[in-house]
RNA sequence: GCGCCCGUAGCUCAACGGAUAGAGCACCAGCCUUCGAAGCUGGGGGUUGGGGGUUCGAUUCCCUCCGGGCGCGCCA
C-alpha cells in the first residue's frame, strides 16, 4: 500500500520528470521553515543535461508541470522547484490512512513475512545487570517491534553468557571463599563478590588462574558437582534478570544461552576442518581470514582443547539458520566487539552460510565519568538501582503535579513515566555514540524526554474524552487545514510511515524518537493555538477532533515501537 | 605501531550531498476567566576540532593532522 505522503512525493517527481522531457535523476528536499512549500526539487543537477541555468530550469518546469490530485502548485524559487500540496486532498488522504489502518498506521510490508532473528540483551550469568546492559536490551526490543511493524517475523533470542572460563573462576572462588549466609540471602550479590574477590587475589597469586582453568575443564567434562553448582548459579541469575525484564517489559521468544550449544560445537569444528576452513596452528585450531582483509584469525579451539565464544557463536548462528531459516540475523551488541563479528560473519560465509544477511547492530559504550565500567573493580552502576530511582523520581513528580489521582494510579503512572524516561533517553540518540552515564540526564523528566511525549498523548486524550470518545468520520473540512499549526500537524502525521521505514532500514530507532519529539512540539503548538471543542463551526470541530485522534494514535503507536507506554492521565 | 568509531552553541544531542546548521538543558523576559502550565511565546548565543580536496553546492564524501573512545591469537 502507498501512504498519502509517499503518493504526493511520487506525483511531484513524476510530474517533474515528464515536464523535463528527458531522462533525468531527481531528488527531493524539504524546504526550510521560512519557505511556503511542502516539497522542493533542486534543479542544479539538471543544468548540465538540459544546458540551462538552474533558475531557468526551475521556471520552465514550474510552467510545464501537470499536477496530480495531491498537488496544488509548483513555482520556481532560485534553483528550486517548490511544490505545495493540495491541502484538502492531502488531509483527506492522511485521515483516510489513519482511519483505515488504525493501530497499524505506519506499518509496511517491506519484510514480506521473512524471518529475522534478533540477538539482544545477553547479560552474563552470575553478575547483576549494569546500565551497560541497557542499550542492547532496549535497542533490541525496539528493533523487534519495528521489524514486526514492517512485516518481518522477528525472533528475539536472549543469548545468555552462561558458559565459558568465567565459571571456572567462579567455581574456584565458591569453594574457597563462599560466605554461606550471604549466598542464602542474596545469591547473585555473593557471586559478584566472589568474582571481584577472585580478580583481586589472582593479581597477587597468578597460580589461581590455573586452578580456575582446572575447574572450567571439570565443568566442560561434565563433573557432577561442577554441573550442579553451575546450574544453581544460572537459576539464581535468571530469577534476578527476570525482575529487570519485568520492569522494562521486555520479552524474548527464546533464552538459549551459550551452554545450549555445548553439544553442537563438535560438529561445527568437524565441518570447518573438512571444508579446509580451519587449520591447526600452535596447538590451536584457527580460521585464517587474511584473504577477506581480516588480519586476526578466528580461534575455534584453544590449545588446551577448550572452546571459545567464537565457536559458540558459530554454532549458534548455524543452529538459528537451520531452525528458523532467517533472512537476517541481527546482533545488538556493543561496538567493542566489531572485530569479533567481522570474523564471525566471514567464517560463516566461508562455511557456505552466505545467504543470510548478518548485521552487527553496534552501539557505543556507556562509560562512567571516571572511565570505563568495570564489574571486577566494583566500578559499576547497577541497572536495578537506576530503574528504581527513575520510578521514585517519577512518583514524586506525579504526586506534585496530580495529587488527586488514586494511589494505585499514581504508582502505575510513575512506572510508565519513569521507565519510559530511561528508555527514551537511550533510544533518542544515535546508537553509535558513546554515552557517559549521568544520573540527571538519564532520569530527566523535562525537555526532550519521554514525559514530554506522553504528555501530548494525555492532552489529546483529554480532549477526546470530553468529546465522548467518538471520532467523527466526516469528510475532512478543508477549513481545518488553513492555519499553520493545523497544517503542520497534518503533514507531520503524514510523515510517520516513512520514518518507520527508514528506522527499520537503518536499524536506527532514534529516527522514530526524533520524529515523535517533533510531532509533540507541533501538537503542543496546535493545542495552544487552535480550539477544538470550541471551534467556530461544527464541521471544524469534527475535523479537528480527527486531527487530535490522529496525533494521539501516532504518539501511542510510535512510542509503542520504542517500548514506551502512554498513560491516560499523568 | 596498525585498524575501526566519534568530534556540531556553555552542557547534552539533531540535521536523505541542498536554501538562513536546528532542538533540549542552563540563563533572561513574558503567557493560566478557553480543551491539563509535565505546556506555550520571545531573547542572547556557532570559523560544524584544524588544514587541504571532490562538487553548481559539504556538518555530510575523500586525504591529512589534532583530540577522545574501542579493538588488534588462545576472556566474553
Amino acid at each position: 500500500m502507498i501512504y498519502t505522503y509517499e503518493a504526493a512525493k511520487r506525483e511531484a517527481l513524476e510530474a517533474t520528470r515528464r515536464a523535463a522531457g528527458a531522462e533525468v535523476s531527481l531528488s527531493l528536499a524539504i524546504p526550510p521553515a521560512g519557505v511556503a512549500a511542502d516539497l522542493a526539487i533542486p534543479c542544479f543537477p539538471l543544468a548540465a543535461a538540459l544546458r540551462a541555468a538552474p533558475q531557468e530550469i526551475a521556471t520552465r518546469l514550474a510552467g510545464a508541470v501537470k499536477l496530480g490530485p495531491l498537488l496544488e502548485s509548483a513555482h520556481a524559487s532560485g534553483g528550486y522547484l517548490n511544490v505545495t500540496f493540495a491541502r484538502s486532498a492531502f488531509a483527506a488522504g492522511v485521515m483516510g490512512d489513519l482511519r483505515r489502518l488504525g493501530d497499524r498506521y505506519g506499518s509496511n510490508d517491506a519484510g514480506g513475512g521473512r524471518t529475522v532473528v534478533i540477538d539482544f540483551s545477553a547479560p552474563n550469568v552470575a553478575r547483576q545487570m549494569s546500565v551497560g546492559h541497557l542499550r542492547s536490551t532496549i535497542i533490541g526490543a525496539a528493533l523487534y517491534e519495528l521489524h514486526k511493524f514492517a512485516d518481518y517475523r522477528p525472533i528475539g533470542d536472549n543469548h545468555l553468557g552462561d558458559w565459558g572460563t568465567q565459571f571456572g573462576t567462579l567455581l574456584y572462588a565458591y569453594h574457597t571463599w563462599l560466605d554461606r549466609a550471604g549466598y542464602e540471602r542474596d545469591p547473585v550479590g555473593e557471586l559478584l563478590r566472589l568474582y571481584v574477590k577472585f580478580d583481586a587475589e589472582a593479581r597477587r597469586d597468578p597460580s589461581l588462574r590455573d586452578q580456575a582453568r582446572q575447574w572450567h575443564l571439570r565443568l566442560e567434562r561434565g563433573d557432577p558437582d561442577a554441573r550442579r553448582l553451575w546450574q544453581e548459579f544460572v537459576r539464581h541469575s535468571l530469577a534476578a534478570f527476570q525482575q529487570i525484564y519485568d520492569l522494562l517489559e521486555v520479552r524474548f521468544d527464546y533464552t538459549l544461552g551459550e551452554s545450549f550449544y555445548e553439544d553442537k560445537m563438535g560438529e561445527v569444528i568437524d565441518t570447518a576442518l573438512r571444508a579446509g576452513v580451519a587449520v591447526e596452528d600452535q596447538g590451536a585450531l584457527i580460521v585464517r581470514l587474511d584473504d577477506v582483509g581480516i588480519k586476526t584469525p578466528l580461534i575455534l579451539r584453544r590449545s588446551d582443547g577448550a572452546t571459545l565464544y567464537h565457536t559458540r557463536d558459530l554454532a549458534t548462528a548455524i543452529y538459528r539458520i537451520r531452525t528458523f531459516h532467517p533472512a537476517k540475523i541481527l546482533y545488538v551488541v556493543g561496538s567493542d566487539q566489531r572485530l569479533h563479528f567481522q570474523q564471525l560473519f566471514a567464517t560463516l560465509r566461508k562455511l557456505g552460510f552466505g545467504d543470510v544477511d548478518y548485521v552487527h547492530v553496534d552501539f557505543g559504550l556507556i562509560q562512567l565519568p571516571e572511565g570505563r565500567m568495570s564489574t571486577r573493580r566494583g566500578r559499576v552502576v547497577f541497572l536495578e538501582d537506576v530503574l528504581d530511582e527513575a520510578i521514585t523520581r517519577a512518583r514524586r513528580l506525579v504526586e506534585e503535579k496530580n495529587p488527586e489521582l488514586s494511589e494505585p494510579e499514581k504508582d502505575e503512572v510513575a512506572g510508565i513515566v519513569g521507565i519510559g524516561a530511561i528508555k527514551y533517553a537511550d533510544l533518542s540518540q544515535n546508537r553509535v555514540k558513546n554515552i557517559v552515564f549521568d544520573w540527571e540526564r538519564m532520569l530527566a523528566l523535562d525537555g526532550d524526554s519521554a514525559p514530554y511525549l506522553q504528555y501530548t498523548y494525555v492532552r489529546a486524550r483529554g480532549i477526546l474524552r470530553k468529546a465522548g470518545d467518538h471520532i467523527p468520520e466526516d469528510p475532512f473540512d478543508p477549513g481545518a487545514t488553513a492555519t499553520i499549526p493545523e497544517w503542520a500537524l497534518i503533514t507531520s502525521l503524514g510523515k510517520f510511515p516513512e520514518v518507520v521505514q527508514e528506522a527499520v532500514q537503518a536499524y536506527h530507532p532514534h529516527l522514530v524518537a526524533n520524529y515523535l519529539f517533533r510531532l509533540a512540539q507541533v501538537f503542543h503548538g496546535f493545542y495552544h493555538d487552535v480550539p477544538v471543542l470550541q471551534a467556530d463551526t461544527e464541521a471544524l470541530r469534527r475535523s479537528r477532533l480527527q486531527l487530535v485522534a490522529g496525533a494521539a494514535a501516532v504518539m501511542r503507536i510510535g512510542l509503542g515501537l520504542l517500548g514506551v507506554r502512554v498513560p491516560e492521565r499523568m
